[in-house]
DNA sequence: TTAGAATATAAGCAATCGCTCATATAAATT
DNA sequence: AATTTATATGAGCGATTGCTTATATTCTAA
């Protein structure tokens, strides 16, 4: 039990829902995400690791690239159930990454 | 999406999955819960009001008793499909709290 | 073999979380 | 009214989480 809500607790933070949404659908290389997400690249690295090892995620390397997708991609429509019933209409589908970009900090 | 988040956060705590569990088939009042769960009359209402905020539960007086019950029933069955893609047997339906002793040894 | 991309990791810190203790409120019983 | 039962709440705490900065690793190309 104290593992399964581990991996609950996993799916429970903004970043890392809009991690998954980014990969939701196929894999992504990690520049890609960080691209699609705003998000640094420390940041993205960082949360993909708490994913992976709580096997949310897996990789396949591609030369220089490595592409993550989902370990069980039901778990991409279950969310979106998730958030209908909780009554947030489906925010895993609809989520627009594009909106963060404006909160990045520049270098 | 930062508010879906938050309301994923809350159920990924070994001790409200519990709860929710035990409330999850037919509603059931603070005492009721305490003992079938075992745990301390605070720590129940603690977890109840931060279920309450999120609107995961929703409450009926009865006299002296106050029923807690699953404000989305079908949320239940959800964290039980969830429990399974992830790969943990469908945690939610089987676990009783006199159980989780033996799911320890097991695995 | 060196340079430059792509990605990962460790350390440190503030914020949040989960818990307990003590106390408060509310309804039922006497 | 006083007591008992049922439930809630606030304050304080150690533990965990999410983030950033700095640095490391891995691969490809020149």
């Amino acid at each position: 039990m104290k593992e399964f809500a581990q991996f609950i607790k996993v799916l429970g933070d903004a970043n890392r829902l809009t991690i998954i949404h980014t990969i939701g659908k196929s894999s992504r290389s990690v520049t890609e995400i960080i691209k699609e997400t705003g998000l640094s690249q420390t940041l993205v690295s960082f949360h993909l690791r708490t994913m992976r090892e709580k096997k949310i995620v897996t990789t396949r390397r591609d030369g220089p690239f490595i592409y993550y997708s989902l370990t069980a991609p039901e778990l991409y429509d279950l969310i979106g159930e998730l958030s209908r019933i909780a009554g947030f209409d489906n925010v895993i589908t609809k989520a627009t990454p594009s909106l963060k970009i404006v909160n990045q900090h520049r270098r």
